[in-house]
DNA sequence: TGTTAATCGAGACGGTACGTCTTGTCTTTCG
DNA sequence: CGAAAGACAAGACGTACCGTCTCGATTAACA
């Protein structure tokens, strides 16, 4: 009922290689033999962590949201609001943005993926604004009753720019939407 | 020089095996090999015409928006774009919401068919949208400046939700996002 | 150094999961694995018994020589060899016919395997035949010199028919080859 | 319906590639991948040709078997039978014989495959032996009623030597044997 | 009225990836 | 130490698409 327990150096091994490929190739150059063969292991045991390539992202990126800064809270929300979408606009610039984009790629080829990936990874970010709207809130700066449409409005417009338009995502960009996003929320409709 | 001419029967034949599949099984299940066997079509007829399957799928499409209504106009700024939310959103619970889904799989591969599909359908759309604010800017019933990003906030949550969870978008939502647009769009940053 | 002791419900454990694989399945179905798998035994346990699935087989077929009946002695050539090869090939329509078959699979991937089989099976089977064949000569019924000539002609045909037409085996086969034997036997070259 | 027909350099590189293989590594080492691999062909066009391993070697030594000596006719039995199996024993010694046990190997894994075997290659075999059988028998040199059990001590022992020691099949067994088939055939039961 | 040239279907071709299966070894915990 | 459990590298299995190619057979427009 035990067996051996799983080594570690392995997951690593998997994880980094699937880092390294999808850094230099991109989602297309992204596939479980070549993963395998990367980080010298056997397909079996990548197939024995993860039922395909989607999870496997799925779980390089969650190691590294690990790793991120808590939700900027400077006591104004246009401060607020413009920290998290410079931050998180700048990490789409590089390696996330590359792993954002192959989540999106295997959500659209399964449904179940989809649903996964919403609420593994989605919806902390989406916590992170929903945090910064209530306490804004709170301070009488936002009059727009429905949070989880202003929500929208904020990670829509990114994965419309990860899917056309990569580039489009720059601090002037990230500020320009703040403002939109802003004279939304502070107005009842 | 001239040589035999092409058969608009096998260009409607790969059109329909195209949609034909996408119907039934979705992105997934639509590949070039496919297309050709499903329409009866040989390999080669199918690679005649198109590059890819992401250029077939963006054919498809287009003739689908061959037949699209008119941008509403009837003087009012929220009756105008809850119209154009409420049937671009209908439209996505359906067929064509497949066809864009596999646009953006497509698109995430190949940045090159991005910027194809930007230019030949997406834009077409933000007309629509930018006719839209012109004309209640017009009225002034526009303060923001921005158009391009107040257009963001229309399309962008639609492509969220087609990538994360197509059932999002009723009639409730296009009406929710309406309010929140317009809000952004009648107050200055 | 003793350590604790094999548990021999094991080894009968191995020995019946081994065959019943292969009566249900033939030699295609048999696999450590699947013993294992079968007799709810780990791997690791098999593999130490046997170095691979050939030598599993050939313990389970020892098993069965062991309960075989003692050669023929009638005082009549031809009674004597018709009456051993009957129960021969009636024992290779049966489940000693599939081990067998799965015996020459095995030795023909490993010669030294083959060369065990031998030592093991084959040569007892042999001594038998030898033993009618001498006491025939005593009685002055044989004049072939060369017995293990005359016992290639008694047991070649049988592998032979294992290996292309099982179906062969039958008695009349049994009385026919016994005729051609005798008629070998029975003159000087 | 026609299609692009199979272009022959194919065939003889997937021959050449499993010949090659068979002869450096025996049965062991020919796998359909390797096949493919070594001749740099693709697994596809072996599987098109080949629905096994089994085929491929079937279809090499049907090469070899085209390139095949007429059956000896010196108007001596006894001649006829040595030559044919100093030649077919002189054969097993070499390439064929690996060919033949590979072939033995897969026929018992296949029951269908055994078949295909004997249809396709033993009986033409054994058609030779029973010609020169024929031949004494009008000549009044052979006196067993039963040719098909004669063809069998004269092919049984050769394939019980390939399962079980190969290095038996030299030119003195082809005349011990061919003394103990034409005792046996001489002489009626 | 023939060429001539691009079309059509069919299907072979080299590749690459898929996901599964065995093989034989190794590593854990428990008895 | 044996046992069950199961991870591990290696590599074959047979299938599916990819995009290209080579056929023989049409189907026009041009000569």
């Amino acid at each position: 009922m035990t067996g051996r327990p799983r080594d570690p150096a392995v997951d690593d091994a998997i994880r980094q290689a699937a880092l390294d490929l999808i850094t230099e190739q991109g989602y297309r150059g992204v596939s479980m033999e070549g993963i395998a063969a990367r980080s010298g292991v056997s397909k079996q045991a990548v197939y024995r962590r993860y039922p395909g390539k989607g999870e496997v992202i799925l779980d390089v990126l969650a190691a590294y949201a690990r790793t991120r800064l808590p939700t900027p809270d400077t006591g104004d929300l246009r401060e607020d609001l413009l920290a998290l979408l410079e931050e998180t606009f700048a990490a789409q610039r590089g390696v996330p943005g590359a792993l954002n984009q192959a989540l999106a790629a295997e959500a659209l080829q399964a449904p179940a993926f989809a649903e996964r990936v919403s609420s593994e990874l989605i919806n902390a970010r989406r916590d992170a604004v929903r945090q910064i709207l209530t306490r804004a809130r709170d301070r009488g700066q936002v009059a727009h009753p429905d949070d989880e449409v202003l929500i929208d409005l904020v990670f829509g417009p990114m994965w419309y720019a990860l899917l056309f338009d990569a580039g489009k995502l720059t601090d002037a960009y990230a500020a320009a939407l703040t403002d939109a996003v802003i004279a939304a929320a502070t107005r009842a409709p």
